[in-house]
DNA sequence: ACAATTTCTTTACGTGCGTAAAATTTTTCC
DNA sequence: GGAAAAATTTTACGCACGTAAAGAAATTGT
C-alpha cells in the first residue's frame, strides 16, 4: 500500500533534495520515466504487482522527480476505497486518545487509511461529523457515539449507508458492537472490595452514555447479589469534565460527611482522579494502610490511574484487543457487505488492577 | 461554508427519515430539484450566493431527497481548496488533544475542513503523515514537529510546497512559528520559587524537542542573574512517557537523597505529575505548608494538573491564543501567497499559576 | 413599461486519477 | 526456438465535481 509508508513521493537524497522537480500528476511521471500511466496507477496501488524490472525503473524516477498520487483524485474514482472513518466523542480523553492510536495502526497496517474526527463532547459537532464523514463515502467506520446526547436517528442514517462498527458505548445501531462487558468488570470490583473491606457506595459518573447506566445497574445487582444494600451517589452536569465533576461533588461529599462506607467505587478513573483530588485537599488518606480513612476504586484503567496519589485500583480494559477486533470486526462487514445479521455485540472482560487506593 | 454544518445532507425530519431517497451525485439532485448543476454547485459553496427563491427551492429538494457532496470530488477540483492540515508529535497527550481541539474550531469557523494527524512520538509516523498531508494538497498545514527526532529535510520539503505554520517546537523550518516565551516563563517560575522559599533544581525532560534545551537553559540563565548555582537532574529516556520517566527517576531520586534543596522545577507537567506520585510513594509531602518536605513546579497548565496531590504550580500556556494566533497567521501565509519573509517567529508571555505544590 | 442589472441555464471543458479492453511486447517454459 | 503465459502499452471512457462563457430569464430601478 502506497499511501502513506513506503519511499515514493519525497525524495530524501541529502544534498540534492532540492534539485528534484515536482510532477504535478501521473501523466508527467508517466512521460519522464518511461512507463505509462496505467502501469504507474498499479503500481502505486501496489508496488508488488508490477514486474521487478518495472518497479526499478520507477523507483529510480521517483529518485529523480518528486511525486506522490493526489489522495484526492485516488479516493475519489477508486471503486472501493480505502479510506476508514473514525469518530469519538472526546478526544482529548486519554482512553480515547489511546484506543484511536491503536486503532489507527491496524488500519495502516491493513493498508487503509484511517481519518479520525472527534465530538468533543458536543452533539452538533458529532452530527457534523457524521456527515463529513458521509461525504467521504469512506469503506466504513468505526464509531464510538457520544451515547445519550447522540443524535439516534443521524447515527442510523449513517449506518444505512456506510459499514459501521460501534466500540465503547452501545447505542443498538448498525451492525456490530465491541466493547467491555461492564456487568462482568463490575461484578468482580464489587466482589473484590467486599472481600477486603467494607461494602462500596456506588459514585455515578453523568449519565452521558449507556455505559453509565450499565455500570450502575451492575453495581445494584452485584450488592443485591451479595445481600447487601447498594448505595448511589448521584452526581450533577452531563458534561465530559468528569475530573471536576468528580473533585467538586467530592468535597461537597466530604464536607457533608454523609458518607456510610469508607468506599467508594467511582464509575470510572477519571472521576476517581477528581475524588483522590477532593480527599487529599479535604486531609481523608486514600488507601488500605493503616491512618487510611477511605478507599477509592476506579474503572477503565485510564493511561494515568497509575501516577495518582495513591495509585488507582481499577478495572482494565484490554485496550489492543478492543482497538484490534472493531478493525477485523469492520473488515469483514465490508467484505460481506454488510449482509450480515443485525447488531453483533462483542464483550470483552474486564480484570482487575490492584494498586493502593483500595 | 457547507462542509460540514447546515442542513444540507442528512435529512432528519422524524418519520419519514428512511423515506428519502439518496441522491448519488448533483446532476441527479438537479433533474428533481429543477435547478441546474453550476447554480447547485455555487449553493454548496455558499448557500448565501444564490437568490432566496432558488435557496428555498434547492433547501426543499435537500428534505426530499438525501444528498451531500463528494468531499474528494470537491477537493480535487477546486483551484484553492479549504483543507487544513493539523500535525502534532502526540495526540493522547492531552495538552496537545486540546490545542488540537482549538486549532480544529478557528479552522472550521473560518470555513475550512481540519485533518488531524498525529505522529505517535515516532520520527517514521511524523514522516508518513507528512507525506499523505502533501498527498492532500492542503491549503495549508498546522505542525507542532516532533523536534529533535523529526526528520528536518522531510519538513523542509513540505513547507517548500505547503504553506505552514509551526507550534509549540520550533525547529527553524517554514514561514512562522508560534510559541510560548520560554525563557519569560521559567524566568518568572525561578523567581517567584527563590522568593518564596529554597531555589529550584531543575528536574529535565527527555531532550525531545527544541523546548527543552531552551527551559534548560533559561534556567540556568535566571539563576545565574540571580547569583545562585544552578542544579540540574538528568533524565534518561527518549520517549514521550513523562508521567513514567518521572516517576521512575523520581522514586530513584529520593532514594538515592542527593537532593540538595528542597524544590524541584519541572521541565513539564506531565513530568511534574510522576514526580509527585514518586513522592507521594516514597513518604515525602509534597507542598508548601508545614510537614512538607519538597516543593514540585511544574510547567505548561496541563489539563490535569489541578488534580494533582497537592494541586500543582505551575506555568499556564494560553492555549486559545496560541491557537487562534496559529491560524490567523496560516491564513495571512495562504492569502499572500506565502511571500512574506522567512520565519516569523510569534511568542506568548506565560503566566503564573500558583496553587499547593510549590 | 422599459432598459439595466442580476441571476440562472446551457454548454462545454478541465481535474487527476481508476479501470477496462484490445493490441503489443516481454518473459517463461518445455 | 517456438508457443503459451504474463506483463505492458495504447486507447478510451468514467467519476463527481469545479469553472468559464454565452445566452436566456428574472429582478430591479425609474
Amino acid at each position: 500500500m502506497a499511501l502513506i509508508s513506503g519511499d515514493c513521493g519525497i525524495n530524501k537524497i541529502g544534498s540534492d533534495a532540492m534539485s528534484v522537480t515536482k510532477m504535478r500528476n501521473m501523466e508527467e511521471l508517466a512521460k519522464v520515466s518511461g512507463i505509462s500511466r496505467p502501469t504507474l496507477s498499479k503500481y502505486f496501488y501496489n508496488p508488488e504487482s508490477v514486474r521487478k524490472t518495472t518497479r526499478g525503473k520507477i523507483e529510480s524516477a521517483l529518485e529523480r522527480f518528486d511525486y506522490s498520487p493526489n489522495l484526492f483524485a485516488i479516493n475519489q474514482n477508486r471503486k472501493r476505497n480505502k479510506t476508514i472513518g473514525i469518530l469519538v466523542p472526546y478526544l482529548a480523553d486519554p482512553f480515547f486518545a489511546e484506543i484511536v492510536r491503536k486503532i489507527e495502526r491496524c488500519c495502516i497496517d491493513a493498508g487503509y487509511w484511517p481519518i479520525v474526527f472527534s465530538a468533543h463532547g458536543q452533539k452538533n459537532l458529532e452530527n457534523d461529523a457524521l456527515k463529513t464523514l458521509a461525504a467521504l463515502r469512506p469503506a466504513g467506520a468505526l464509531i464510538a457515539p457520544l451515547g445519550r446526547h447522540s443524535d439516534i436517528e443521524s447515527v442510523t442514517v449513517f449506518t444505512n449507508e456506510i459499514p459501521t462498527v460501534l466500540f465503547d458505548s452501545n447505542i443498538n445501531v448498525g451492525s456490530a458492537f465491541v466493547g467491555l462487558n461492564n456487568s462482568q468488570s463490575i461484578d468482580l470490583m464489587v466482589d473484590y472490595l467486599c472481600r477486603t473491606g467494607e461494602p462500596p457506595c456506588f459514585f455515578e459518573m453523568p449519565p452521558v452514555n449507556p455505559n453509565a447506566q450499565i455500570r450502575r445497574k451492575s453495581y445494584i445487582s452485584s450488592m443485591e447479589r451479595l445481600g447487601l444494600d447498594p448505595d448511589i451517589i448521584r452526581v450533577e452536569g452531563s458534561n465530559w469534565e468528569f475530573e471536576r465533576i468528580g473533585f467538586e461533588q467530592g468535597l461537597r461529599l466530604f464536607s457533608e460527611r454523609k458518607l456510610e462506607t469508607d468506599t467508594i467505587l467511582c464509575s470510572n478513573d477519571r472521576l476517581a482522579i477528581g475524588l483522590i483530588a477532593a480527599a487529599y485537599q479535604k486531609g481523608l488518606r486514600v488507601g488500605t494502610g493503616v491512618g487510611c480513612a477511605l478507599r477509592i476504586a476506579g474503572h477503565d484503567d485510564h493511561p494515568w490511574s497509575q501516577f495518582t496519589c495513591p495509585s488507582l485500583t481499577t478495572i482494565s480494559q484490554d485496550y489492543s484487543a478492543i482497538a484490534e477486533r472493531s478493525v477485523e470486526t469492520l473488515f469483514d462487514l465490508i467484505e460481506d457487505g454488510q449482509s450480515s445479521k443485525q447488531c453483533q455485540e462483542i464483550l470483552f472482560d474486564g480484570y482487575l488492577v490492584v494498586r493502593s487506593s483500595a
